[in-house]
DNA sequence: TATGCATAAATTGGATCCAATATTTATATT
DNA sequence: AATATAAATATTGGATCCAATTTATGCATA
């Protein structure tokens, strides 16, 4: 059996972004606790971790719900993500990078174009850029060597607004999505390319766009909450961040 | 004796940010609860509370900290304020603002301009304009309908990058405090004007540049930082707020 | 005197019992 | 049948005990 402790948190955590508790679905702390085969104790933890992390939201006397978001806070929150990422890049070209940081930014960009050099991608090409895709957007955070800015970040973390990047919602179209993630890549270029010559207010503008490309996701989740499809937007959002 | 439970949490909190527990002081569970009259229960809860607003740091093993911050985290969290802020005032340019809200900024601004036509503040000025300069800004986060960008906020609402607003932390020098609210107070025609005439970028600009004059509380609690002194961090930076 | 090891102390983590509160259900009354 | 009231249920909140882990201390040894 694996340890318990703070790994109860992680599992909840998991439970829900992996859809396996749906959006909306209540939760106690008894019935919780014995699923999971420990006591209430660490389950009351980590309910309110979850709850502040915006996984859970706590309805009065009848236990807690996985949170709902509507298409209203997925659009707000990819703006929120646009505002940090970019305020990140700004700083990143005002620091200047380290030497290790534009080595590691110019080889996932090289990785990038040999991805997209075929013409065209499939679902493990998705999955890998996923990866890259991330890694690249973490460096520049660190980059800006301003702690507050992933601080804030973090409350949103599994929230949709991520930057254009992962493996594709709808995965069946996978031309437009060449299209998109090809795109997405090419603001990369243009977001190192204005870091590394020193061009805050360039490398914010164009993280910003980058950003801003997310909506276009958020439109297909607007699309399925009109159809009456079940959502799972927690799940969908994690896999495309 | 007031009522246990949730309080546990708001009488910690209100301790750590009144400057009754010091940046930097160990707080274990057992010496807590004992003090406070409860168990360890609550106490546990609402350490890991406040360390996910970033008001505690856990010690592995020796007990929570009361959260240190240097001179660095506190401009970044600055400019975080700044682009979360200038987003909302964009986006509720671009809302347009309702009655009620363009009545009550309006008011607010009537208010400010008594209160600075003298040509000079005291410490009751000061006091009375901190209340005014948080409806100010909270009116204008309300009217971009964003909620992420309040969520965001709240994760940095302790610290020290708010607008600049209210009580000066130098209250002795209150000529100068005069000239740096006074124009505060200024930049706070100009966001309301922009806003009003739907223009979000021209908004969101004067927003940014009008939280970056925070700054110059930064560079006091710098020198102070560089004198030695005791930095109350929270306490100073939340009266100013 | 410095170092490594063993022991003691401090501290958090988990389980369980009891208390308080809010919600739901059932019942009686009009 | 609708409503108010009361009982039952569900659920969280707090206290306390025990376990596990980490840190601090002291002692022996080189």
């Amino acid at each position: 059996m694996s340890k318990p402790g703070q790994h109860v948190i992680s599992r909840l955590r998991q439970m829900i972004l992996s859809g396996e508790l749906e959006s909306g679905q209540r939760l106690a702390e008894i019935p919780t606790a014995e699923q999971l085969g420990v006591s209430r104790t660490p389950v009351r933890i980590a309910f309110r971790t979850l709850e502040q992390e915006g996984l859970l939201t706590k309805l009065s006397g009848r236990g807690y719900m996985v949170r709902q978001v509507t298409q209203a806070e997925i659009s707000g929150s990819i703006e929120v993500r646009g505002v940090l990422e970019g305020l990140a890049a700004r700083q990143a070209a005002e620091n200047t990078l380290s030497k290790a940081q534009t080595n590691e930014l110019r080889e996932l960009l090289k990785q990038g174009d040999d991805l997209f050099a075929k013409g065209s991608i499939n679902e493990q090409d998705l999955a890998i850029y996923h990866d890259m895709n991330q890694r690249f957007h973490q460096i520049i955070i660190e980059a800006s060597l301003n702690p507050a800015i992933a601080e804030a970040l973090s409350r949103n973390e599994h929230l949709p607004f991520a930057s254009v990047s992962a493996l594709a919602f709808d995965r069946n179209n996978l031309v437009q999505e060449y299209r998109r993630f090809n795109f997405a890549h090419m603001q990369h270029h243009a977001v190192f390319d204005a870091i590394h010559n020193g061009q805050g207010s360039r490398a914010e503008a164009i993280m910003r766009e980058h950003a801003n490309a997310t909506h276009g996701y958020a439109k297909i989740f607007s699309q399925m909450e009109k159809n009456g499809e079940k959502m799972h937007v927690l799940n969908n959002i994690n896999s495309i961040i």
